[in-house]
DNA sequence: CTGGGTGCAAAGCGTTTGCACCCTC
DNA sequence: GAGGGTGCAAACGCTTTGCACCCAG
């Protein structure tokens, strides 16, 4: 990781985002930044968040819905997504999930690792949802 | 999965799809479909992918890349994704990752299932990698 | 004849990009 | 004064949607 020179802009969307827990879309980030840099747009926040990635500096969150998501925890850590609302929870990763549960590559591969997203269903989700949809989902998911 | 009479191009879709293991995209798709039905339009085919994973025949692989892939073998696999590329290739589950490697759920949350994603490089992408290019996704996915 | 499904085109939405300007070194 | 970074707005690509029409039951 390149530790290169920041701009301010780019240093306080690397603060804010540390700060956030939430995995806030660009959007959201956009928001929260602009109250201390009301000038700031968007597009500066998606040419920054793509930079920070490159850099390894955080983590864009991809999956289930259209949204990239960013994390600026690079701790090893899961997600859990409820499939209802699309919140995204942190969960420690159980030991099984380890690296050496890597499969045997196809030939000609490289393995480099792997991506583990849990699902499951917010409280509010689950209460706002009949019998007949979360057998589905249950067997869906099975 | 209630199965409901299938219309014409919803029929074709489905065939086409399970036929192909390359985990196509929308508009992949719809150029094969074509070539049975020349006047289906895009949007039809959008429409029946919808339907047909909300009804549990296929499903919707996301992830890395903008667009969605679709995937008509609903038997348990995993993927591995080229990083370079984006390829998608079936691959075996190892046992490690199976439903009992579930983390304890945040309080509220019911858990559902795993989702697990292969990272790598395919041939073609390795090879036209320079070293050090090679050592930082290695040091990302470490 | 009725309703679900279709083709078509336009709109939607998140993201990227071209460009002129503006700082900072 | 050179070059990276920015704000702004337009463009982009995938996906969704409104609408009139069609066709099977």
């Amino acid at each position: 990781m390149i530790s290169t020179h920041n701009s301010r802009q780019r240093q306080v969307i690397l603060e804010e985002l540390r700060k956030m827990h939430t995995h806030p879309t660009a959007s959201d980030l956009y928001e929260v930044v602009r109250r201390r840099l009301p000038r700031i747009s968007l597009g500066t926040v998606y040419r920054n968040l793509d930079l920070l990635v490159r850099q390894n500096q955080i983590r864009r969150l991809e999956g289930y819905g259209a949204q990239a998501r960013f994390d600026g925890d690079l701790e090893k850590h899961a997600h859990l997504r409820c499939v209802g609302c699309g919140a995204l929870t942190d969960v420690q990763r159980p030991r099984a999930t380890a690296r050496r549960s890597l499969p045997r590559a196809p030939s000609g591969y490289l393995l480099l690792g792997l991506r583990v997203e849990y699902a499951g269903l917010c409280s509010r989700c689950r209460a706002g949802m009949d019998r007949e949809k979360l057998a589905a989902l249950r067997r869906a998911w099975k």
